[in-house]
DNA sequence: CTCATTTGACCGGA
DNA sequence: TCCGGTCAAATGAG
């Protein structure tokens, strides 16, 4: 499994080189497409990259016409398609190379399912009509959001990336690990009631779909922080987990109570790396996708903000999406979204139409020196773009992802809060 | 004063 | 019974 070192490649470059025909070097775009580590014949991943940066070149297109489509179904459904033959002639060439034997890498080997590249197409495809915004059915969107989700999914297995993937993370400043200190003021444990009543009322949810995410730390001088996902989250809890050195804390969404969002997500340092945090994302965001208009936007826009993973949850984050343990075939264009299936998107996939039109150079400024590496478990993850653009003059949407992602991360004060009052914090 | 965090207790599934 | 997940009182920060 190969992640992208966030100083070497960011998905926005890539995309960017990949919209212009190449550019990166070869062993970037090994990376870009998974492979195993450049055992496999050159001339194969040029055909592959060819193809993929034929897909990015298109979808890039069809970004940038999206605000004169005008939603237009049949001409976006043929975009789609020109996009996805892209796609699957390098993931022909790539099974291919598979079944020829001789030097598929350890990502295709332990993602252990037939057809993994098949799938990747199909999320890509995925992806797309959720990018695509308004045009894209609800469930597409869900299918391709792992934040978003579908309703209660099947359970699948954490799928663990080597440590390694950070290899070289750790020569940060810090001296190493820095465990919460808990709070020295606290009085002694209180004499602690008996809950009254409603003891049935805590009930465990159904444990749906699953996103784990490894993230490198944040290192802010010499401390690290969890990555910051565009999401506000409160935290709600922390153990200590057994076999794991470090504690795991437990977050929800912040607006819970006001949208009844149940996304939560569990953080969790990795005992062999430090530096890295296992982020398992759990339910859906419904905060962002309330009918509740949160701004006045033009529809593209707003569609564009409250179903882009890139806006809502990863901008500026590298992804790399691996798939869970146990395969299940991928339910195309269900509601249910694909299950397990694996994606590899070390781009960040086309974001907003202003993303892609003028953002180069611009560097993400809330995640830096993150480095998810994306895990699905009963959900399709989606891919992080860069930051969003500043040409925003002509793209509402971005400046105002812009504005509401790169303001404020995890539990720091941004345009969410202003946006949800404050009647909406009572959840505890 | 409001809200987020901390943290021990409680609950439920395995 | 164990352990992970959640609750909610206490506490701190702004």
């Amino acid at each position: 499994m190969h992640v992208f070192a966030p100083h070497q490649v960011t998905p926005l470059s890539v995309l960017l080189a990949a919209a212009a025909g190449g550019g990166f070097d070869r062993r970037d775009r090994s990376r870009v497409v998974g492979g195993g580590g450049g055992s496999r014949e050159g001339w194969e991943m040029d055909e592959v990259l060819a193809q993929i940066s034929e897909g990015f070149r298109l979808a890039g297109e069809l970004m940038s016409e999206l605000a004169a489509t005008q939603n237009d179904p049949d001409y976006l459904a043929a975009r789609c398609h020109a996009i996805a033959g892209a796609y699957a002639a390098a993931a022909r060439v790539l099974q291919g190379a598979r079944h020829g034997g001789g030097g598929v890498g350890a990502a295709s080997t332990s993602f252990g399912g037939e057809g993994y590249l098949h799938h990747q197409h199909r999320q890509q495809l995925d992806l797309l009509r959720m990018c695509v915004g308004g045009t894209a059915p609800d469930e597409a969107a869900a299918a391709a959001n792992p934040f978003l989700g579908g309703g209660g999914g099947a359970t699948t297995a954490a799928f663990r990336a080597p440590s390694d993937a950070y290899g070289g993370a750790g020569a940060g400043t810090s001296g190493g690990p820095v465990r919460r200190v808990s709070s020295s003021s606290r009085s002694p444990p209180s004499p602690v009631q008996p809950r009254q009543g409603g003891a049935g009322s805590r009930r465990r949810r159904e444990s749906g779909e699953k996103v784990t995410v490894m993230v490198a730390a944040q290192r802010t001088g010499n401390t690290e922080q969890p990555p910051d996902d565009g999401y506000t989250w409160r935290k709600y809890g922390q153990k200590d987990i057994l076999g794991s050195r470090y504690p795991r804390s437990y977050y929800r969404c912040t607006h819970k109570n006001y949208y009844g969002c149940e996304a939560k997500k569990k953080v969790q340092r990795l005992d062999d790396d430090p530096f890295t945090y296992e982020v398992t994302y759990c339910g859906n965001h419904t905060c962002l996708t309330s009918t509740t208009p949160l701004l006045t936007l033009p529809a593209a826009a707003a569609t564009s903000v409250t179903n882009s993973p890139t806006a809502a949850a990863v901008l500026g984050q590298d992804f790399v999406m691996a798939p869970a343990a146990d395969q299940q075939p991928p339910q195309h264009q269900q509601a249910q979204p694909p299950l397990s299936t694996s994606i590899h998107l070390g781009i960040g996939w086309p974001m907003t139409p202003a993303s892609l039109a003028g953002a180069v150079g611009e560097g993400s400024t809330s995640t830096t020196a993150t480095a998810p590496q994306v895990t699905t478990m009963g959900a399709t993850a989606a891919g992080g773009g860069g930051a969003a653009a500043r040409d925003a003059d002509h793209y509402p949407v971005a400046d105002l992802a812009d504005v509401m992602f790169n303001s404020g991360g995890s539990g720091s004060s941004s345009i969410m809060d202003g946006i949800f009052s404050s009647h909406d914090r009572r959840d505890n």
